[in-house]
DNA sequence: CTGCTAGCATA
DNA sequence: GTATGCTAGCAGA
């Protein structure tokens, strides 16, 4: 086999996506460590018979002769770039790598051209890169690595992955062009249509053929650009048949030099590598042993747990992460800890696969044993992506987890609200590092297999790199938020004690009331029958009221009702809207607001809530999610307790089965018009300031105010508009929402608004600072410095941009509540925790905490939360509670 | 079996 | 007119 890499490619990907590693005399070594960490991996990984490294030459090709642009704005190498090139060139050769560079030659052609020499005399080509232009060369003697995930390209799988065959792939990057080298495609052409028109017209001669067939914007741009289309294909074919100096017979690997590696090292300060070579026998095939198949190491027998337990416990920082049997936290077994106690030093304990053939894992309760003490000890510093599941799974097996000092889930979620925090995707984003996902460990959808199922060996290449990984994740955040000191102090004083709350309030969970709930159920379902029934008769036939499809026919079609408003497909709306206005002429609509109603509450509620009851709790534990919300609110999943209903009566019927147990009382304390105060503050209106400092109803202040009256002349439907004005400029609203809400003409709703800035200049001028700060920065703040990041405020796109402006004005609201929410959390469970008391913290619904509270502790904690809620920040206005006590959560409220 | 749409529950 | 999560139906694997 030939093994080709694409070292080019390679070494700008690890210089700019690698933190700035320098040895102690300044000098930068990030790109070499990351492209020597590849070649070391591809080493221990294949065997080949030949090898090269290919690099890009100084100088011309053939390219810019054909278009003087080809890579015209590429901007010149940084100096410590170029500073890296030598030393990198040194190791690569002492590894025994033979370093292909062909002046006038690309790497890319090099590549395409030594594969198909190797092909011609029957040898297969392993190409390793990272660039997706050299699957063109895939057939069945050549496939694609890439090197990280150990993830191979054969030719089905570049049509997996990019959806069209390897010699279709030129014309797919013709369509879509190269930013990178400056090869211009067809406008707004992206993979998705690039793959689509392949699919119809079989090849880009065909699209060529058939462009005039093509409609909308694209079509035009596709024509616009058909004259380019035959060179940029031509750019971006690799060329096969260049004129090298070199054959694959050159290209034998050659043995290491031990000394000038050692040499190298040492200069570098790569000081894991340099043990590695000290300790290789000099007769030793420099592939890694199986223990330490990609430089992680399986542990299993107690000398080598001995080890690492000793050099976990003198460690300044360990990246932890724990597998499982479950994804469901409170269930969870383990199954196996990585660990990471420097970048690329990392380990796996197997403790808990059961498969026919595993190896002999060290006993779980034993082993447990003797980590607790350093996971339960608070002065013992861990690290880990998303440990609340971890501390949930320890929790499992009677481990409390202590001294979790960095999360980079949260670390990320601080510095980027708006992107993923996955750890894959930080990996990714600011490592360069694509990692095992665990999706390709355990598979997916029906055919997944627990964890305890995957081969040790396949769990600890997986597992380790996960401890690795968080380890090179956080040595790059954290820097990032030391650097913003507003941002690390939310993230250290906030999200990080927040999370451990959030742990302790799932694994409280909350009691329910089976029984009310299945009664209710039956109810219910008795009802949707009889609607059901009065529905089809009123139709004329048998349909499924669920099917917004079938409504469709039947309403619009069938019985020939107006279409009133259209569904974004511009298919007609059969939304709650739509009937309410239909039912006031016809029947039918009636009923299947009526049976959607109770539909809704019977499948999400009262039949599924007691079907969460976990079976050794007894209670519904949801799973609060800290890094989801871009405004910095909690979401809560599985179930969804933050959408438990409490409009309607039948609704709040299902809040009632939420229970104390005996002795105890549910206790709800929520914040009064938290986002208006807010707003109050933010704004610095004086007579927003004024009518909360006073304690006037703010709505009927603002009523008085927009109907020019007294408060007391206010009427209950001036009110109403007031109140829907209020709340409508929390969310960024315009003339034209607020007519529709109110159901108003624009022109009267305009009159409205216009009035209330006059009113309350202090709000408009608020308003329109945000649009500006948003437009100038990209974000806004929050009062405690959280950063609301709004990509498309700058989009070309009217639509986008206003909504980006609407989501600018209602961030800061909306995320400044969520702080003081937090902070909340933060000062009812301190004081809970100082006084010993057995009250918990149960829920938490954006402005509202709810507890479950011991009667002999009622009082204080009533007298408490006001205080302690309100006194969490001071703002500009008073931060009211109102606190509401029940024997469940509907009369708590 | 997976991904999408429509619709709807909460703050 | 902001921010979420979940359900059923349905189409295309």
């Amino acid at each position: 086999m030939l093994l080709l890499v694409d070292g080019s490619s390679y070494l700008y990907r690890a210089f700019h996506a690698l933190p700035d590693l320098r040895n102690k005399s300044g000098q930068p070594t990030g790109a070499v460590y990351g492209v020597i960490s590849m070649l070391r991996r591809l080493e221990a990984d294949h065997k080949a018979d030949y090898r090269a490294v290919v690099f890009d030459a100084k100088g011309k090709t053939f390219r810019d002769d054909w278009y003087p642009e080809y890579k015209a704005q590429r901007l010149a190498m940084p100096d410590d770039l170029v500073a890296q090139i030598a030393p990198l060139h040194e190791c690569i050769r002492a590894l025994g790598w033979p370093l292909v560079m062909i002046d006038g030659v690309e790497a890319d052609d090099v590549i395409g051209t030594l594969a198909k020499q190797a092909a011609a005399q029957g040898v297969d080509t392993l190409v390793s890169t990272g660039d997706k232009d050299l699957a063109q060369l895939v057939n069945p003697r050549v496939r694609l690595v890439n090197t990280m995930t150990n993830e191979f390209l054969d030719e089905a799988g570049v049509l997996a992955k990019f959806g069209v065959e390897p010699a279709r792939i030129v014309d797919y990057l013709a369509l879509m062009g190269d930013a990178v080298d400056n090869v211009p495609g067809v406008a707004k052409v992206g993979p998705k249509t690039a793959v689509k028109w392949l699919a119809q017209y079989g090849s880009l001669d065909g699209v060529v053929a058939h462009a005039d067939e093509i409609g909308g914007v694209v079509g035009e741009n596709l024509r616009k650009h058909l004259d380019f289309l035959p060179l940029g294909r031509k750019l971006v074919t690799v060329t096969c048949d260049v004129d090298l100096p070199v054959g694959i017979t050159d290209l034998a690997p050659l043995p290491h030099d031990r000394a000038k590696l050692v040499e190298m090292y040492t200069r570098l300060e790569f000081k894991q590598w340099l043990k590695d070579v000290e300790a290789a026998a000099p007769a030793d095939s420099p592939a890694l042993t199986d223990g330490h198949r990609g430089g992680y190491e399986t542990i299993l027998t107690w000398p080598q747990f001995d080890r690492w337990l000793a050099q976990i416990e003198a460690a300044p920082l360990i990246s932890l992460d724990t597998e499982t049997t479950d994804l469901d936290p409170m269930k969870a077994r383990l199954v196996g800890i990585s660990f990471a106690i420097a970048p690329g030093e990392a380990a796996y304990l197997p403790l808990g696969h059961r498969y026919a053939g595993a190896p002999d894992q060290l006993p779980a309760a034993e082993a447990l044993a003797k980590l607790k003490p350093w996971l339960e000890s608070a002065a013992k510093p861990k690290l880990g992506q998303h440990l609340k599941y971890d501390r949930h799974v320890f929790a499992n097996h009677g481990v409390a987890l202590r001294g979790i000092v960095d999360d980079t889930l949260l670390e990320s979620y601080v510095l980027e609200s708006d992107k993923t925090h996955e750890l894959g995707a930080l990996a990714a984003r600011h490592c360069g590092l694509s990692t095992i996902s665990y999706d390709e460990v355990t598979g997916k959808g029906a055919s997944r297999i627990s964890f305890a199922e995957v081969p040790v060996e396949r769990a600890g290449e997986y597992a380790a790199e996960d401890a690795d990984v968080t380890l090179r994740v956080h040595q790059t955040l954290a820097p990032q938020l030391a650097a913003a000191a507003k941002l690390e102090r939310l993230y250290r004083d906030i999200e990080l004690p927040v999370a451990e709350i959030l742990f302790r309030m799932e694994r409280n969970g909350m009691l329910i009331d089976v029984f009310v709930l299945a009664q209710q159920s039956e109810e219910l379902g008795r009802k949707l029958m009889a609607l059901e029934a009065e529905a089809h008769a009123i139709a004329g036939g048998p349909f499924n009221l669920a099917s917004p499809k079938q409504l469709c026919e039947i309403l619009f079609e069938r019985m020939g009702l107006p279409v009133v408003k259209r569904t974004p497909s511009k298919a007609p709306s059969t939304d709650e809207e739509v009937l309410q206005q239909l039912a006031l002429d016809y029947p039918l609509p009636k009923k299947i607001l009526e049976h959607r109603g109770y539909a809704k509450l019977k499948n999400t509620y009262t039949d599924k809530l007691p079907r969460m009851v976990n079976a050794a709790t007894g209670r519904v534990h949801t799973s609060f999610s800290q890094a989801v919300a871009v405004t910095g609110r909690l979401a809560s999943a599985e179930p969804n307790l933050q959408n438990i209903p409490v409009r309607t009566a039948e609704g709040r019927r299902i809040r009632s089965a939420f229970i104390a147990p005996p002795g105890h009382v549910i206790v709800s304390a929520d914040y009064s018009q938290v986002e208006l105060r807010i707003m109050a503050h933010l704004s610095n209106d004086a007579r927003l300031l004024d009518a909360f400092g006073r304690g006037e109803d703010v709505h009927r202040a603002t009523a008085a105010e927009i109907f020019g009256i007294t408060p007391l002349e206010v009427g209950p439907d001036q009110r109403r508009a007031a109140k829907v004005i209020n709340f409508g400029l929390i969310y960024g609203m315009s003339a034209f929402g607020l007519a529709r809400e109110l159901g108003l003409e624009r022109g009267a709703a305009q009159a409205y608004m216009d009035r209330y800035f006059a009113r309350y200049p202090g709000v408009a001028r608020y308003m329109e600072d945000t649009r500006a700060a948003a437009r100038e920065q990209g974000y806004v703040e929050t009062v405690f410095g959280r950063r609301l990041w709004l990509p498309e405020i700058k989009s070309g796109n009217v639509g986008r941009r206003q909504g980006a402006e609407r989501a600018a004005i209602n961030a800061p609201m909306q995320g400044t509540a969520a702080d003081l929410i937090k902070l909340a959390m933060i000062a009812v469970q301190g004081w809970l925790d100082e006084r010993r008391l057995a009250t918990k913290l149960t829920l938490q619904v954006h402005d509202e905490l709810v507890l479950e509270v011991p009667q002999a502790e009622l009082a204080v904690v009533r007298e408490a939360l006001p205080k302690l809620m309100g006194g969490v920040a001071k703002l500009a206005v008073p931060l009211l509670v109102d606190v509401g006590v029940g024997l469940n959560w509907d009369e708590a409220h």
